[in-house]
DNA sequence: AACTTGTACTTGCAAAACGCAAGAACAAAT
DNA sequence: ATTTGTTCTTGCGTTTTGCAAGTACAAGTT
């Protein structure tokens, strides 16, 4: 990091991702099975894409993000989630129960209702499943 | 809010609180017993007065905090949290606990061994806490 | 071989957000 | 009457963001 503001772990979080798009990148890796600059480039809130490569850049810097050459096209850079990455699940999940409390314009969905019921359970299983694809 | 980019509930989250400030205001008031104004201003990150005001006005019309006239001094407003801010423990937490595992320079304090050996029994006690000051 | 498509950026420019320094309004204390 | 404390505003320069367009280059198509 270039110049933390405090020694606060949650000021130093939000010097990392506290902006509008570090966290969306993270959900389309983390939930939506998005690994690529165009498929991050096309997600619904319409990334602007010099700020989608400054972001991926930042979030590499920070091994938060690691990025490879496709096995299949050597033109394709895929992006996976480091341990440290995949560590902001619960911050994710977190934000999406909250989000989904309080906005009436985003009803719970399939994972929304299971995190209402039961979040700890929600946050293992989705944790299991993201240490396969961890890099 | 004036424009959501999407339905989903994180992008909504972060149109609300996503920005270097935001969270740090609600940290002040969740676990600092900080309160006014001029106490949010003095806060080791050193924010800037206009960034506060515009910060404090957005998270009042987002219905997070709530400003009323303080009791012993009329000159003094004092800012709570409602149950919508208040429910934002759970992220703060989640923030701290990322934080304090990969930044080297932010060492764990009393509330971050508690949070790492037991996470949620420490928000629940805490939102135990937080109940009896929420307007 | 020329052309088209897909993928990952880059550039330019205007708008918005931020950071800093100074000052204003006003109640309370001396 | 003056000073202090508290909240908020203003001006101005810098940085970040948003939008539109363009570049580079590998791979696939005709």
């Amino acid at each position: 990091m270039e110049k933390m503001r405090s020694d606060c772990p949650i000021s130093c979080s939000l010097d990392i991702f506290g902006d509008k798009w570090s966290l969306l990148i993270i959900r389309d890796i983390m939930l939506r099975e998005k690994v690529s600059y165009s498929e991050f480039l096309n997600s619904e809130e319409k990334i602007a894409s010099n700020i989608l490569v400054n972001r991926l850049n930042a979030l590499e810097a920070e091994k938060i993000l690691i990025k490879e050459v496709s096995a299949k096209n050597k033109s394709r850079f895929i992006y996976s989630l480091t341990q440290k990455g995949a560590d902001l699940l619960p911050v994710i999940i977190e934000m999406m129960d909250w989000g989904a409390k309080y906005n009436a314009n985003s009803p719970r969905k399939e994972l929304g209702k299971k995190i209402q019921k039961d979040k700890t359970a929600v946050i293992k299983e989705l944790s299991k499943e993201l240490k396969k694809k961890i890099r």
